[in-house]
DNA sequence: ATGGTGGATGTTCCA
């Protein structure tokens, strides 16, 4: 059985709901995961997202800001027993179980705190939030030694590898790729996932996510950074098919600045 | 060194 899972952080699931039909015209997904819906449940365009062929949705949001949501062809149970991470209640994670010929498997959607612009948690609060999210969540995960049959995706907000941005020397400093962070999500990831991205492409080629709005020609300046992420426990490295980071979709009209990254998995 | 753009909200915050 294929399954492919897409990840996406669409910045307004109701003002893009037309990116979300672009998407599922251009990559076919059996899932999609979506950060940054900034739609309260109240009013979650439920139907809207089923008509596009994604009966079995669950969602996480809250007014204004952040949000998580998953949308399925396949039935999903959602998942609890999670923290409240950093005791906030943002909404910034959701996680499912999918039925597979295979037997189950879990996915988490995350959406990691971006993290504000001074890379210092003394004087930058939502720096020292973000340093705690992920700390927490590397502690979640190293707590369940063992697991399996997961998927773990998102807008990790941080780009580990030097070549995950377009100047590892200028970006130390900045936001998204400093020396904690990027020591903070490997250790995270290393509690039992692989990257299954960079299964497919290797760490010695730049591959970006994300390029800033602030870019007047973002594909010229190719200022990118990788914050999207798929990883899988290992036990799925044989099912592993490929890998589609839909680079095209920061030309769409009305886009969002982050683009789809979607993996296949023949499990 | 600075400011650049975009979304939700409401006279500003967040990314």
């Amino acid at each position: 059985m294929s399954l492919r899972i897409a990840t996406w952080n669409i910045n307004s699931l109701r003002l893009r709901l037309s990116r979300l039909s672009d998407l599922i015209a251009a990559l076919a997904p059996d899932v999609i995961c979506l950060q940054e819906t900034k739609v309260p449940d109240d009013l979650f365009p439920a139907a809207e997202v089923q008509a596009l062929g994604f009966p079995h949705i669950a969602h996480r949001g809250m007014k204004g800001y952040n949000g998580v949501a998953i949308l399925s062809r396949r039935p999903l149970t959602v998942l609890d027993g999670f923290p409240d991470w950093c005791g906030k209640g943002d909404c910034r994670h959701l996680a499912v179980r999918l039925e597979a010929e295979g037997g189950a498997v879990d996915l988490h959607d995350f959406y990691v705190p971006a993290g504000g612009d001074v890379p210092d948690p003394e004087a930058n609060p939502k720096f020292a939030h973000k340093l705690a999210f992920i700390a927490e969540a590397r502690d979640f995960f190293a707590a369940r030694s063992g697991f399996s049959r997961t998927i773990l995706v998102g807008d990790l907000n941080i780009a580990p590898l030097e070549n995950d941005v377009w100047s590892h020397r200028q970006l130390l400093d900045v936001v998204s790729h400093t020396p904690p962070e990027t020591a903070g999500l490997t250790a995270w990831r290393e509690t039992g996932f692989i990257d299954a991205v960079r299964h497919f492409v290797p760490a010695t080629e730049k591959h970006f996510t994300w390029w800033s709005y602030r870019n007047r020609d973002w594909r010229a300046s190719d200022r990118g950074r990788r914050l999207d992420h798929v990883w899988a426990t290992p036990d799925l490295l044989p099912t592993l098919r490929g890998q589609i980071t839909l680079k095209d979709a920061r030309d769409w009209p009305q886009a969002s600045d982050h683009v789809p990254v979607a993996v296949t998995f023949e499990i």
